[in-house]
DNA sequence: CCAAAAAGTCGAACCGCTTAGATAAGCCTT
DNA sequence: AAGGCTTATCTAAGCGGTTCGACTTTTTGG
């Protein structure tokens, strides 16, 4: 084939191992020695390497290297399809990734889970990464069997029905769903709507959107609450179209609780055009990125998403992973302590008469969580 | 090294070339052919071949294959460090990138372009890319030199000062913030503040902030518009602080020009506080993605930020110089039209005595601007 | 019916790096 | 002074593909 002088893309024929162990008078042998360090190399020999090194900037070829030593020091990062990803997600979530991988000497090589078989084809079976990071997990996903299935590492954000055999980083988002709830509960509201994320999430059985309405209808079975459940896209307008439909029907909340961020202008611009006030006629509590809660007037009671940290997780879990295959599963389910600030209040009394009679009732033990809870929340925050 | 039975992650070994060719009885040339189609292969041995690969599930190793064929058939695309991007841009554009590439048959390699020298070792040096698509460019940008030196195939999303030698996309800032201007010069608003990007972004040379608040300026002076400039950061927050600033300074200004929609719904928050209507003391344009127009009320008369064609774009340029590298650079400035909503209006005869003052001059030449813009938008929108 | 062209296949070199052995020299030890 | 360790380096065999010249068999045109 001989290109011998590869020309390259018009600048200079890449220098290639050979030349620096000539340069150096030494073979490759040696020169890969140096550069990896597991092989002693006498100080002399390392000087002329390093000078010639540095006179060329040359750098090991990644092919090369992952052909020979078996890994690509790569990691694939699965993201949704576009536009539509849980909340401002993504968004943050890529940078961080890629910046925890750079840290730890990986790169970071972008899918689209769109087309499963594509994406398995071209990143596990041409084996153009060392593991896996898979986003927007549902409780029956294909991907996870088959990841595990190939014996490829992973890691997943979010996790299946059953999340015992393979690592993942997740949320608890039924534990948060309940203590919204609580939350609400507490301040004596007793009509409640959580914004779930869109419907089609949802019905596909996205994990954060059924666990957390499963911890919604939980609490509110518990607590008495009268609980109902809508659902929002992932863009301003969804949530304020919501919010108008739902305030059309006759409003019958005194609380929304949100897990979708995205959709909280709207709810906020729906309820001020109605002429309700937060907090006095609705309270509103969120999962929300670090943006929203304190821009939002008034500020936002919420849980802020660890975004970021899921990331960081993500990363480190696959790495480590990696750097050592038999390695057990880890996983890690986030707590989200709930930071209180304005937007909750003591449900209002009047003029809906039906939620005083339901007021009646529970109100004892209600007493007691409340202070419980109370509590708990002013150590978290 | 005899790996020989390369046990995989527990999963089963491997299959190359060469299993394939010998359960197919040929030589791993033949493979190879039938695999490129570069040569012909006997309609026999096509079929055993199929059936064996088919039977294997193989794929070629993109480590081996890029090492032979000198390509890796992977683009590299060099974001902005975190949360720190302009707008809401990134979070539409990764995903079209990747689908547009992996559509050429291409992989996307995600960089943060933080620590300039680390990623150019990687990605170029390492020669882990074929090219690379460059975001956030800077007047002067060390990374377009360096690329060119390199001659390393890119594209870049913005561009610098002089962009006559390398191929790019961009959108014409200027000439956008100059229609900005005329517009709401028309509606005789003679008091405009524009929101430009946050004001690290600004100094730094950031191609959109400076070319629009060059356009902005120059179409000030033309028209003989009292203009001003602010920086907002790409958070809600900011926006909402900045025109706070703003409007306790005391009210000098009866238009609002943004480019950085981030700092929209701020924007709208503040006024509305304040007491202010949109559009009847007020009136609000801006560069906006494709949610925010519709979702704000009244709705935004904006430009959309064409970020996915943009996207798209950038990708089929960088294939074309990939596929062909003697190819001539490349570029397009994409005009943007306004589309009319209802957040622009005339601006308020009263209470503000200085701009009926300003009014009185100029008069006749903006009557005549003004019909012609109309019409420009008219057939525009 | 034969030479020339086309079709089909193979062997072998090569891409640039890694890594076991093998080798050789220097330094102890006894 | 010889055997045993270390230390430093080299040789050579891969890793899993691509490519190209050479060789064999068909096909084609005259």
């Amino acid at each position: 084939m001989a290109q011998a002088d590869n020309p390259r893309h018009g600048g200079s024929p890449r220098v290639s191992m050979r030349d620096i162990a000539q340069q150096a008078g030494v073979s490759t042998a040696t020169v890969s020695a140096f550069l990896s360090g597991k092989r002693p190399v006498s100080l002399a020999t390392r000087a002329r390497l390093e000078a010639a090194i540095k006179m060329h900037g040359y750098r090991a070829n990644a092919a090369a290297r992952a052909l020979a030593h078996g890994r690509t020091n790569t990691i694939g990062l699965l993201i949704p399809p576009q536009g539509r990803s849980l909340s401002s997600f993504a968004v943050d979530f890529i940078p961080r990734v890629v910046q925890e991988a750079q840290a730890a000497d990986y790169d970071v090589l972008v899918s689209i889970s769109l087309e499963e078989r594509q994406v398995f084809a071209r990143l596990i079976e041409e084996q153009r990464v060392d593991g896996v990071i898979l986003l927007e997990v549902s409780l029956e996903d294909q991907r996870v069997e088959r990841l595990q299935a190939e014996g490829v590492p992973f890691v997943t954000v979010g996790r299946t029905a059953r999340p015992d055999d393979y690592t993942w980083v997740d949320i608890d988002f039924a534990a948060l769903a309940r203590a919204f709830v609580h939350h609400l509960a507490d301040l004596r509201h007793r009509r409640i709507v959580l914004f779930n994320t869109g419907e089609e999430l949802y019905s596909r059985g996205f994990g954060p959107a059924r666990r957390a309405q499963e911890g919604f209808v939980q609490a509110c079975e518990e607590l008495g609450v009268n609980g109902r459940v809508v659902y929002s896209e992932v863009n301003p307008e969804s949530g304020l179209r919501v919010t108008q439909d739902l305030l059309s029907e006759g409003r019958d909340f005194t609380g929304i609780a949100v897990i979708n961020d995205h959709a909280l202008w709207g709810i906020y611009q729906a309820l001020a055009s109605a002429g309700l006030r937060v907090p006095q006629d609705v309270s509103v509590i969120a999962l929300a990125d670090t943006r929203w809660p304190e821009a939002l007037s008034p500020r936002l009671t919420a849980a802020h998403h660890p975004v970021e940290e899921m990331a960081a997780e993500a990363v480190r879990f696959l790495v480590r992973l990696l750097e050592d295959r038999a390695h057990p599963p880890i996983s890690r389910l986030l707590q989200l302590p709930i930071i209180l600030r304005e937007s909750t209040a003591a449900a209002p009394l009047s003029p809906y008469a039906a939620d005083r009679a339901i007021d009646n009732s529970g109100t004892k033990r209600d007493r007691a969580v409340l202070a419980q809870a109370r509590a708990a929340h002013e150590q978290a925050g």
